[in-house]
DNA sequence: TTGAAAGCGCTACCAT
DNA sequence: ATGGTAGCGCTTTCAA
């Protein structure tokens, strides 16, 4: 069943159906009225390869992220994907995984379905040489970083900024004289160095100096966190409070904390980050920072909107993060 | 850049070209060569539309779902989306919500971007009725279900045995003198109905009487359950123990019951569902049952691939559960 | 082994 | 308001 057929039941032209199709306001309302008919009654659907060939579009996003099992994607990737449904596309999921090699090549499978914009959730590619592939990306189709940033042509960076976050949450910790705080971090994203470098300038603030020792690298597994962390805490006894780049780092160190005998938050405050649902399952519950992920998934589409519609839109927007506070830290 | 471009630079017809394009053992190694190298130096990539238009495939798969956002779909579609991968297949996402409107629209912008066929997780149409809409898709592609089923033609079911495992939890929970079990669950999907079945049917098995009022709908938020459960315990103070159609119902029961000061799993054992990762997240860990879903998706992916090359296949396929045993509940 | 040409189903421009 | 028609870029016969 095709434009054709439609037409000839209708004795119309191909192009008044195809006027009909796309709402053209030249028809005639009764010519329009019977067409439509038609066509439900045939039950058809226009032939989306076809139209794509002549628009050269379909509507269609791609969302590339490392892991849609991961809590956080699964977040991001849900608002994205009813934010673009509500505007008229169709989001097309790629899960990298962490090898670059993979995600360069997702990419280009993304681009060889001819989507007509791609979405990055955390900016996968570190390095500065890899950037340049992202770069090339671009100059096909609009690139939209979510909790990332590069500085290119076409491509539109949304941010939280994770930095003042990370740093309130430290300098407040140090106003209450917690001079060795543990920070627990996962990744080198861009999310994760601007963590970092939130930790650090709160103690250079403070004019105090952040032991390189209590920055720690983990696997985002819990039991391997717990057990790393007991060894740290018996060999910096001095640890009095611990911040995270992720719930689950935290959680990791509440096990480990209270194995070992000491009261959260009264010994030890603990801070999460991401707001997770896993801040409600645990005991006590996890305070964290909220980073306005759904905030960022719904703002990311509507810029990409106004990018398809021609306006101008700013490279970089950042929102601000929020602590919601729970019984592992109070303010 | 088109395939007239690379044929006119290469020297051939467009249509020798189509055929290194489409891997034809009848093209001359040398010519073959030659086109392959003017491809890669042009970065050309083959219009996706067009080929569509030909072929009348894209090597999409729509994968269906209420909502990404929630861990165990996540799960899922990660898995999914692999595997997908894995067979040269995209996954284009569609999380429906509850409202079955929107579902029976999303079914229909699926076939409408023609994709090869589709994949439900979950058989999120309950009611007798609206599953003739299912069957109305399956006449035009594949239809997938991951724990759910229909006798529908040309409709694959893939599920885990639920009924019994939470036979199995709920007899091993009867036979250690546990005649009170709260059963709580949150959705009456296909799923949700194997699962009070078999906890019915457990106390059948024992000659014993369910009461109707120890099995309990609540929704999927922690602090309600909580709320909720406290009082049944406060009405209830004979009950002895607790399983769940889904971790995260677990979760607010054991919160609730620890608030009352009974111990767990000494007072009241607590068996969760699914196997999450929230598991392992509180204290005492939660005891659950992994129904599979890594096999069920990757079964599901091979299974379909399957259909594609014509093989024969079952309407329905089932795996059985484990119970993952952790602190709340040991054999 | 290769080329020529007829579709695939639609959009959009030009006529009328 | 409507029709005719030339693409869009590819696949796939049919011939050579």
């Amino acid at each position: 069943m095709n434009i054709y057929d439609i037409a000839k039941q209708a004795g119309v032209s191909i192009a008044t159906v195809s006027r009909v199709l796309n709402g053209s306001p030249n028809v005639r309302p009764k010519t329009k009225q019977k067409v439509l008919d038609i066509m439900e009654k045939a039950d058809y659907t226009p032939n989306i390869f076809a139209r794509g060939l002549g628009l050269n579009s379909i509507k269609m996003i791609g969302v590339l992220c490392t892991d849609v099992a991961d809590i956080y994607y699964a977040k991001a990737v849900s608002i994205l994907e009813n934010a673009l449904k509500q505007n008229g596309f169709d989001a097309l999921l790629c899960c990298t995984g962490n090898e670059l090699n993979d995600k360069k090549k997702y990419l280009d499978l993304l681009l060889a379905k001819r989507v007509d914009a791609i979405i990055l959730i955390g900016s996968p590619f570190k390095e500065k040489l890899d950037n340049s592939h992202i770069q090339q990306v671009a100059q096909k189709v609009p690139v939209i970083i979510i909790n990332g940033f590069l500085p290119f042509d076409n491509t539109y960076c949304i941010t939280c900024d994770e930095l003042d976050a990370m740093y309130q949450n430290v300098s407040s910790l140090l106003e209450k004289s917690h001079k060795e705080i543990l920070y627990l971090y996962d990744v080198d994203t861009y999310s994760g160095i601007q963590k970092i470098d939130g930790y650090k300038q709160a103690f250079n603030d403070h004019t105090l100096l952040a032991d390189p020792r209590l920055i720690v690298k983990v696997p985002k597994d819990i039991a391997a966190i717990t057990t790393q962390v007991t060894k740290l805490l018996q060999d910096f006894p001095s640890i009095s409070a611990v911040v995270t780049s992720e719930d689950i780092l935290a959680i990791g160190a509440l096990k480990a904390i209270t194995a070992l005998g000491y009261l959260v938050p009264e010994d030890i405050p603990i801070i999460g980050f991401n707001n997770s649902l896993l801040c409600e399952c645990t005991s006590p519950t996890l305070t964290s920072v909220d980073n306005g992920v759904d905030i960022l998934c719904t703002n990311a589409v509507s810029l990409l909107v106004d990018v398809f519609t021609g306006k101008s839109v700013a490279n970089k927007t950042t929102i601000s993060s929020k602590l919601i506070e729970r019984e592992s830290f109070k303010l």
